[in-house]
DNA sequence: CAGTGGTCTAGACCACGCT
DNA sequence: GCGTGGTCTAGACCACTGC
């Protein structure tokens, strides 16, 4: 293992192989990089227990310091978890501690609690141009659509419609949501090796529409939170849109700035 | 400089003043809380550059590594910029670079640029409870309150109040805040010695009244962008208290998940 | 007890900014 | 050329986990 351009090593004794690479990046960046794509490639699994930083280390021909910083980088950015005495794992979506990761909307008094999921729809279309742009599909390309209401102890709060690239989500059906209590990304991960490691949100007030209206049982013209994300997995990927409308007479979108 | 419990130097030779202390937190940790204590005394001020590493191991008599590693936290925290050859200094508000960090309304399409400013009112007042308790005051406390309005090009799209302690901001007027062209904080830092470090914003979506209607020349019962922010200071102190209306019409709030 | 991540040290060299 | 932060290594010990 070497930097991609010049010595950088104590010990680099050869420095025969003289640089055209305009590009430097040290190497525990590298480093990263072989890690993370290991993850992309599913060499370990969401939850699984990836190498020991001595192995890794030798693996790498770099010092376990080396390593070491690498994976505090990947911690950092969520895409695995330490524990002390047992090892790193690949973050999942399929644990407690998980649960709200994605989930801004939390109740203005009152304990946190995941929200009842009700599909109304699930259906495969042909991406609209808007949608393709978003998920870096052409248009016209199949999308699987999906519309649901979730409720917080019984009242309905979001009503969401979600596009998903149908290549990889090609057996998404309504009863296989409907047996899911927690977060979807969850499902994704597990049923269909999607993780997704961030997202975006582009957030806007709205007043409901007469449909809205109903499926959310308020009147219509009641103002709503607009939330469009787009997430994305391994690799920068975009893999999801979602459009969300929040009710926020009960809740409130948390978000800390830093 | 010795860890709070134990020995854990590899030089550690008496161990003779064993623990009573239950509470134990790694030597950088506590590197890091003496530098912290530093920034909030004002031994260093906003802007200026701190001791380089080599000094600041030989003042806490630690190895360099691990001063490294406390300013590293330091500056993923954002209450230090390292500046590779120059050295580290403190975050400061006044600089092109954190212009939008707290701003997170940016336009749908075309340029980020600072809003203009326009002051409506400042006033001294006493802390209603619902704001002294926020900001951590007794009710009755003196505040300052204050009232804009901020316009992308002309176009009137924040309305915003402001309650900040009276102690602090003595001096706050109308005409010291027209003066001023980018962020507030820059201000609150440079003139009343009070550096925000993080904040939490509340968001909900809102009908304009009547009064917000002609301030923000929209239609009354146009959705709003609510959002309430706590802001805090060194030592997680709270001393500001914001309430927003955002206009989303040509703007969103932008929100970055990982 | 062995194995893992977590902390700490010491020393070397590199990239950068300034003078 | 010197001083800064940035990278890399090597080796030691600590704290936690599970056998």
């Amino acid at each position: 293992m070497q930097p991609t351009e010049s010595k950088n090593s104590p010990f680099s004794e050869a420095d025969s192989y003289s640089a055209l690479a305009p590009t430097f990046s040290p190497l525990y960046q590298q480093i990263k990089g072989l890690i993370t794509q290991s993850l992309q490639s599913g060499e370990w699994k969401p939850g699984e227990l990836i190498p020991s930083e001595m192995e890794l280390a030798a693996r790498f021909k770099v010092s376990q310091g080396t390593v070491r910083k690498a994976i505090d980088e990947l911690s950092a950015e969520n895409l695995v978890v330490r524990r002390q005495g047992k090892g790193t794992f690949v973050a999942t979506h399929n644990e407690a501690r998980s649960q709200f990761r994605f989930l801004r909307l939390v109740p203005d008094d009152g304990e946190r609690a995941y929200p009842e999921n009700n599909i109304i729809e699930v259906r495969r279309l042909r991406a609209p141009a808007d949608v393709a742009r978003m998920l870096e599909l052409k248009s016209g390309e199949s999308v699987v659509f999906l519309k649901r209401v979730q409720s917080f102890s019984g009242v309905p709060t979001i009503l969401e419609e979600l596009w998903l690239p149908g290549a990889i989500f090609k057996g998404l059906t309504m009863e296989r949501l409907n047996e899911y209590k927690g977060p979807m990304y969850a499902l994704f991960e597990s049923e269909f090796g999607t993780h997704m490691i961030r997202a975006q949100e582009q957030i806007r007030a709205v007043c409901a529409d007469q449909l809205t209206a109903e499926l959310l049982v308020v009147e219509p013209g009641t103002p709503l939170l607009s939330v469009e994300r787009v997430s994305f997995t391994y690799g920068d990927r975009a893999v999801e849109l979602r459009r969300g409308l929040y009710l926020t007479s009960a809740h409130h979108y948390r978000n800390e700035l830093s």
